[in-house]
RNA sequence: GGAGAGGUACCGAAGUGGUCAUAACGGGCCCGACUCGAAAUCGGGUAGAGGGCUAAUAACUCUCACGUGGGUUCGAAUCCCACCCUCUCCGCCA
């Protein structure tokens, strides 16, 4: 959520700022809200309080034996009947100029490239050698396939299509990537572990973004009104949810594995075969509460913690920054890590790394005193997957395969699998 | 799921219809005094949100805020209803 005042005094300046995603915003819709909330909540407040006026006098009176009070009581039931009809027209505006700034995104970063989609996003970086094969290089699912370790029939018959069953050494990977992981964020970054509830409240959704707007990509159990996780980072960026932190305490840094639920709706037709998008997936995602000032160098080392993971697996990747069309939502800033795969001949998002600023801190009420006795600020909100897990799966099945069909285990994942140096075919 | 108890500031806790919610009392924390320094002691300070007025994130001022939302009443932390959460016991259960 944007600082209504910011909005206020510098509409036009977030009016342009927010062009270049590519949406427009009402301006006169805003005004019109705002302004109408200002005068409701102006009348009501002073209707308020000539009532409390009045009624600290009936209380004096009384208690000075004084009985004739029924005309005062007449002029206060009198305000009553204003307030109340005050009160209605002030929560329908309230609810509006709400809904209104819930559902505006959040201004890209100034370094972010003006464009339209993907392909105007900026490479920023490139790391490793791109593998050569003296073969014809497979698709993940064929590898899988054929080494019996993905199988897709099996997870669409117990679920549905966009489900996949991991068997034997692929499962065992899958495992074994989470812990890998998570050790080396705890171990060499610095983040603390934590595993979070994967079904959330509404709140919660609210909080880093997910809602009211994008309901319809979220898996949803109608009876409770709790919501199955997209990604850790709304869990885990929810921790803090309506707290007011220690200078001291920041930064804060936390690793969490959790699956992910995702509805995909729209994306229908999309990476249809293989395990490139699921409703279900594995995710370590990395998150970071910092001070406003901190926070574009965190970003920078919060990329790093998540290439690491790439480096130590020797896959070789690239960086984009994305532009303000491709930017999601909350975010003001967003590197995505994309993976070489052979097997696509392209490279595919691994891991996306964003800075939300107060975006989220602000929805979520999530703030920090500079000193002792200061007001609380927002603090800084980032995340970034370290790393999606299926994907790197297939990264590694993709670049690792071998022309007898089997696939080599990278040297640094080997110890999280029982020393497991290939998967050969059975 | 059943029965009971309870949710008040950073923590504990008083307040059970009015002039004590910038909320008694105790603790913590911050500043100061004392001290070579510290402890002890003494003094002072310690919530939030949204408006109005402003050049102002200053001063002043108003409203809201006692788990959440309703209701009763001239007036609610206090009475009533619903919901949420915590604790104890019982039941069920991986």
């Amino acid at each position: 959520m944007l600082d209504v005042k910011l909005l206020r005094e510098n509409l036009s300046s977030v009016q342009k700022e927010i062009a270049r995603r590519g949406i427009e915003l009402s301006l006169g819709e805003f005004e019109n809200l705002d302004r109408r909330r200002r005068e409701y909540l102006k009348e009501v407040e002073e209707l308020r309080h000539q009532k409390k006026t009045i009624s600290e006098q009936i209380g004096k009176l009384v208690r000075d034996g004084e009985k004739v009070v029924e005309g005062k009581k007449e002029q206060v039931h009198s305000l009553d009947e204003k307030i109340k009809s005050l009160e209605v027209d002030l929560k329908e505006v309230e609810d509006s100029l709400n809904n209104f700034l819930l559902t505006i995104p959040n201004i890209p970063h100034s370094s972010v490239a003006t464009g339209k989609g993907e392909e105007d996003n900026p490479e920023v970086k490139r790391w490793g050698k791109l593998p050569e094969f003296s073969f014809k290089a497979k698709n993940h699912w064929e590898i899988g396939q054929e080494l019996d370790i993905l199988d897709f029939e099996r997870g669409t018959k117990i679920a549905g299509s966009g489900f996949t069953l991991y068997k034997g050494l692929g499962a065992r990977m899958e495992m074994a990537l989470i812990s890998f992981m998570l050790e080396l964020h705890t171990r060499e970054h610095k983040y603390l572990e934590v595993l979070p509830p994967f079904i959330v409240n509404r709140d919660s959704m609210i909080g880093t973004g997910q809602l009211p707007k994008f309901e319809e990509d979220l898996y949803k159990i109608e009876e409770q009104s709790y919501y199955l996780i997209p990604t850790a980072e709304v869990p885990v960026t929810n921790i803090h949810r309506d707290e007011i932190l220690e200078r001291a305490e920041l930064p804060k840094y936390y690793v969490s594995y959790t699956p992910c639920f995702r509805r995909e709706a729209g994306a229908h037709g999309k990476d249809t075969r293989g395990i490139i998008r699921q409703h279900q997936f594995n995710k370590v995602e990395l998150v970071k509460f910092t001070a406003p000032d901190d926070s574009y160098r965190e970003l920078e080392t919060l990329l790093e913690d998540a290439e690491d993971v790439l480096k130590r697996l020797e896959l070789s990747y690239r960086v984009v920054s994305l532009c303000s069309g491709d930017l999601g939502f909350s975010a003001a800033k967003t590197y995505d890590i994309e993976a070489w795969l052979p097997g696509q001949n392209a490279f595919r998002e691994i891991s996306s790394c964003s800075n939300f600023e107060d975006f989220q801190a602000r929805r979520a009420g999530i703030r920090y005193r500079e000193k002792t006795k200061d007001k609380p600020r927002f603090v800084h909100t980032l995340n970034g997957s370290g790393l999606a897990i299926g994907r790197t799966v297939v990264a590694i099945l993709e670049n690792y395969q071998q022309e007898d069909g089997s696939v080599i285990i990278p040297p640094a994942l080997r110890p999280y699998m029982g020393g497991v140096e290939r998967i050969n075919k059975q």
